[in-house]
DNA sequence: CGTTCGATTGAGGAAGATCAATTAATGTGG
DNA sequence: CCACATTAATTGATCTTCCTCAATCGAACG
């Protein structure tokens, strides 16, 4: 119904090369995600007739400044959120996946607070906020549904903040791919293979780096085989052990790790 | 708004030109926050006996790894949300003040992701989450409430990760003390004299930066006349003109943005 | 009065930014 | 289909910022 057939993972395109104990759980786990979203749509397009829209890359979803009247939910694509401050300083701020809302930000000022535009063909539902107050009194379900987004995003977004504050920029940019590939597990998508639709300055602007510091921090990763390049372009990266990157970060951790003890 | 104007603002002119506006503004803004503040407390108390906890510097609302139950709202004090993950890092990922709520974290997860302690004595109203969801179904006004904390922690925790990401240390340190008076002055406290209740080592833990780099920004704000040290202890700081420290970051970032001209 | 913890300040070093040159991929018009 | 222009990525050399290490100082506390 909603959730479409080729997004139901096959145990067998998940992850091969992880630790058994990690496999079998982050399984349970990408399941879990999978029924809970699969619900969660189900509920929103139950509770209303959703406006669905189709975005292509560069398309903005909402723009910062523009009165906040909907929230959306990702229904497929990626989406990048730009925020740009006051003086002129500009970054992206957030990613997001299938299931993911978009929006949050312009309930509290009733104005968008960030851009949201999208990476690639995908689609969006909008739900206009009031219709969803409306319908979360009626549903307790929904409204359940609501706040866990809510809080994924800001546990989400803390995580992005201590990435930043806390990790050199090689780990950084190592957990960035990991991050990214676990979303995608998350979804029941292929991690092995991951397409990155974004830019290396794109990817700095994520990670308070240069593009050129990203740039020599995918070609160490690539250099030690934590990743490969894809022939022909190099957006495209295979993660043969997602595992391995958690080691990477472990180990640019060490030597700080390794004097206080 | 955004095209900053060619010729590179001199620090004064531009805190001239922005000061007359922005403080019957800000004055509004204080105002308009505190009668939601208020509104948003009385909701509460109205819909649920709740259980009011004294708190001292020091004492943990709740803490990562806790089974979610309660949210809170923070009636009096100053908390700082700390968050440890999985290898060891940790670091302060928040600060709450009066009218903010804490917990949203253990919403989608059913368990703390991170600790709340008290900064000094304060008072936090301690909510069940299963009655406010029962609540909320009832109270339209006090779900919205609440799906406005939500989204206000949201852009928050954005702006934190613009700050670090995108200001060098001097202006980081300037924006943080900026965004601390503001949050006084929202809630209708004096912002001229402030009391930082963390150590340099807790600044530098939320900004990204170390304690050695927090004395240096603060010593050299000082110098400039920016901040001033209250006799006996370098924790309280008189601010004489909030808006100045914007112009302090601006002028931090002017090198940088003069060469893109 | 000494101990401890927090803050300051200086000197040196390292991580990452900046500047610059080259290469690869993509798109465009002839 | 191919030259050409354009944008993205890589890599190197240098420089700046901030971190690290270390010494000193001040305040608070027992």
């Amino acid at each position: 119904m909603f959730a479409t057939p080729a997004s139901v993972p096959s145990p067998s395109t998940l992850r091969r090369a992880v630790e058994p104990a990690t496999r079998s759980s982050e399984l349970a786990q990408a399941n879990a995600h999978i029924r809970r979203v699969a619900d969660m749509l189900a509920l929103v397009a139950d509770a209303f007739p959703v406006h669905r829209r189709l975005v292509h890359a560069g398309d903005a979803i909402h723009q910062a400044g523009q009165v906040f009247t909907h929230l959306c939910v990702l229904n497929s694509g990626f989406v990048k959120m730009v925020n740009l401050s006051a003086d002129g300083r500009d970054q992206i701020v957030g990613l997001k996946f299938r299931g993911d809302w978009l929006g949050f930000d312009g309930i509290a000022g009733a104005v968008h607070d960030c851009d949201a535009i999208a990476l690639d063909t995908g689609e969006v539902w909008a739900i206009p906020y009031d219709a969803l107050l409306a319908a979360c009194a009626a549903r307790p379900r929904l409204m359940a549904a609501v706040h866990d987004a809510m809080s994924r995003e800001i546990v989400g977004d803390r995580n992005s903040l201590m990435s930043v504050c806390t990790l050199p920029a090689d780990a950084r940019v190592a957990d960035f791919l990991r991050t990214w590939a676990q979303s995608l597990a998350l979804r029941g998508l292929r991690t092995d293979q991951i397409m990155l639709r974004m830019t290396r300055a794109e990817i700095g602007s994520y990670l308070g780096l240069t593009l050129e510091t990203v740039s020599r921090a995918l070609s160490r990763l690539a250099r030690e085989q934590l990743i490969h390049f894809a022939d022909k372009g190099r957006r495209d990266i295979r993660i043969p052990d997602v595992g391995a990157l958690d080691g990477f970060v472990q180990q640019c951790l060490a030597p700080a790790v390794a004097t206080l003890q």
